[in-house]
DNA sequence: TTCCTTGTCGTACACTGTACGACTAGCCCT
DNA sequence: AGGGCTAGTCGTACAGTGTACGACAAGGAA
C-alpha cells in the first residue's frame, strides 16, 4: 500500500515542514500536551512498530489519547502527516553517516550504506510515494546536502552531481524495497523466503518447458541455489553498488 | 497504494498461473462466458485505464456484468488476481524487444528500454509488490529468459548473469516509478510538475539557510532549472543507464 | 423425476479518511 | 466580575474496501 503525499498547496506544506506556524494549544489540547512534533513522533513510532498499514488516523489518535478528528487541528490531512514523517525520519541521516573518507568513492559508498540503514530503521519510508515531489523540509535537505558533498570536488558539474546522487539513492531505495517486501510477505503468509522457494522450486520444475526457457533452465537453479531464494536483496545491494560506483568512476576519472 | 501478492499456497498459485485447472463453467457462468483469462484481461484493461486504485472487486465484477462474489469462483482472492495480471502483462515483453544486436551492451540496453515501455503501458505494475516472490508464470519467465539471453556469452557465470539482469531491471523499475508517481501527483492535485516547482522554489528560497546547506544552495537551483522540476525521471533514466552499463562493462571486459 | 454438484450472488462485518457541526474551555475586553 | 468570542475537541455520518457465509438455482446423472 503506497500512500500519496503533498495534496494541499506547497506553501502550506512548507510552512508546516519548517514549523513556521505552530498551533499553540490553549483549549483542552494543552492537557494532552499535543503538538505537531508529538503527533509526528508518535506516528513514526507506530509505523516503525507495526507498519504503515497500522497507521490509521483513528489508531494514531488512540495512541495519543485523543479523538480522531483532533489530529486535524495539527495536520491538514494524512498526506501532510506522511510528508512530515518522511522529512523527520530522513533527518536522522547525519547520525548514520560518517564522512571521514577523503576519496569520493568511499564517501559515496558510505552515503549508500547510511541510506540503506535508514530504510532498515524505517521501512515504511519505501511505501510513501515521495519521488516526484519530495517534502522539501530540513530533513530531506540535510540528506541531500550530505549526499551532494560526497560527490563534490570530483570535477563533475552541478547537474551531474545531482544526477549521481539521485542514481545512488534510487538504487538503494530499490534494493531496500526488496528486503521490506520479503519481510512483509513473511509476516503476511507465515512462510519464510527459503520455505517458499523450497515449496515452489520442485513444482516449477515439473510445470515448465526447458526448451522454451533454455537460459533460465541453466541459470535459474544455480542462482536460486546460491541465494536460497528467487531473490536476495542484500546480495543484490552489494553487487549493484560495486557496478554503480564503477560506472560513476568511468564518468569521473575516465576509467574504473 | 502498493498491494501484496501471493497470499495462498504456492502450488495453487502456480497451477493458476500455468492454467493447469480451469473451472469449466456449467451453470449460469456459461451465459456470461466467464473464464480466468477474461477476468484477468478485463482487470488489466481497467487498471490500464483508471489505475490500480479503481480496481476493486465490485467494480471489476460490474465491468464483467456479474456479481462481485462471482469473481471468487475464478480467482481465490485479489492477491492471486494481481499475480495473474502481472504475469500476463510481463508476457508482452517479447513484442517490445528486438534482440537483433550482436553486442551484449546493445542487447542489455534494448532490454532496459523494452522494460521501460512495459511500465509505461502498465503503470500499475509498479504498484504491486512482486519483488521477493514473483509470480513464476509463463510471462515472468519469458521476460527473465530474454533478459538472461542478453547477458549470455559474456563470460559471466550464472550467478553474475542473474545479478546483472536483476540490477538493470531494478533500475528501470525505480526510475519508471518516478514517472508514474509524477503522473499520479498531477492527476491527484491538478498541478503540473513545473507549476509545482515554480510555486515551491521561491518559497523555499526564503525559508532555508544557505549556510546550513551550502552545496544544495549551489547545486539545487542549477539542477532544478535544468529539468524544470525537482526531479526528471526520464533524464535520470538516460543518465543512469549509461553509468550502469559502464559499470557492467568493467565487470565483463575489465574496462569500459 | 429426483438428487447432487457447482456456479452465482445478496447480505453483513470491520475497517478506511475526513466533512460537518455541536460543544466547551480559556482569553480578552469592558 | 461578567459577557462574548475564538479556537481546540470530537461524535456522527458517508461512501468506499475485501471477502466469509449461506441461500439459491441450473445442469448433469441416476
Amino acid at each position: 500500500m503506497t500512500e500519496i503525499t503533498g495534496t494541499g498547496d506547497p506553501a502550506r506544506s512548507l510552512s508546516l515542514l519548517w514549523r513556521l506556524v505552530e498551533p499553540s494549544p490553549r483549549g483542552r489540547g494543552a492537557e494532552a500536551g499535543l503538538s505537531v512534533d508529538r503527533v509526528v513522533d508518535t506516528a513514526i513510532a507506530l509505523a516503525d512498530a507495526e507498519g504503515l498499514g497500522a497507521l490509521s488516523m483513528r489508531r494514531l489518535a488512540a495512541d495519543l489519547g485523543v479523538g480522531a478528528m483532533t489530529l486535524y487541528t495539527y495536520v491538514p490531512a494524512k498526506a501532510e502527516l506522511l510528508d512530515l514523517m518522511v522529512d523527520s525520519a530522513l533527518g536522522e541521516f547525519p547520525s548514520l553517516y560518517s564522512p571521514v573518507a577523503d576519496h569520493w568513492r568511499a564517501r559515496l559508498e558510505a552515503v549508500a550504506r547510511a541510506s540503506w540503514s535508514q530504510y532498515e530503521r524505517h521501512p515504511w519510508l519505501l511505501h510513501v510515494a515521495a519521488s516526484g515531489r519530495p517534502p522539501l523540509g530540513p530533513g530531506v535537505l540535510t540528506k541531500y546536502e550530505l549526499g551532494l558533498q560526497a560527490v563534490d570536488g570530483t570535477g563533475l558539474d552541478e547537474v551531474a552531481m545531482d544526477a549521481v546522487f539521485t542514481l545512488i539513492e534510487g538504487f538503494v531505495a530499490g534494493t531496500a524495497r526488496g528486503v521490506v517486501d520479503q519481510v512483509a510477505a513473511e509476516e503476511a503468509t507465515g512462510i519464510t523466503e527459503t520455505e517458499w522457494w523450497e515449496a515452489t522450486a520442485p513444482i516449477l520444475d515439473r510445470v515448465f518447458d526447458p526448451e522454451r526457457f533454455p537460459t533460465v533452465t541453466r541459470v535459474g537453479p544455480v542462482a536460486g541455489e546460491a541465494q536460497q531464494a528467487a531473490y536476495d536483496p542484500r546480495k543484490a545491494f552489494e553487487f549493484g553498488l560495486v557496478r554503480l560506483l564503477d560506472g560513476v568512476a568511468v564518468l569521473v576519472d575516465g576509467s574504473p
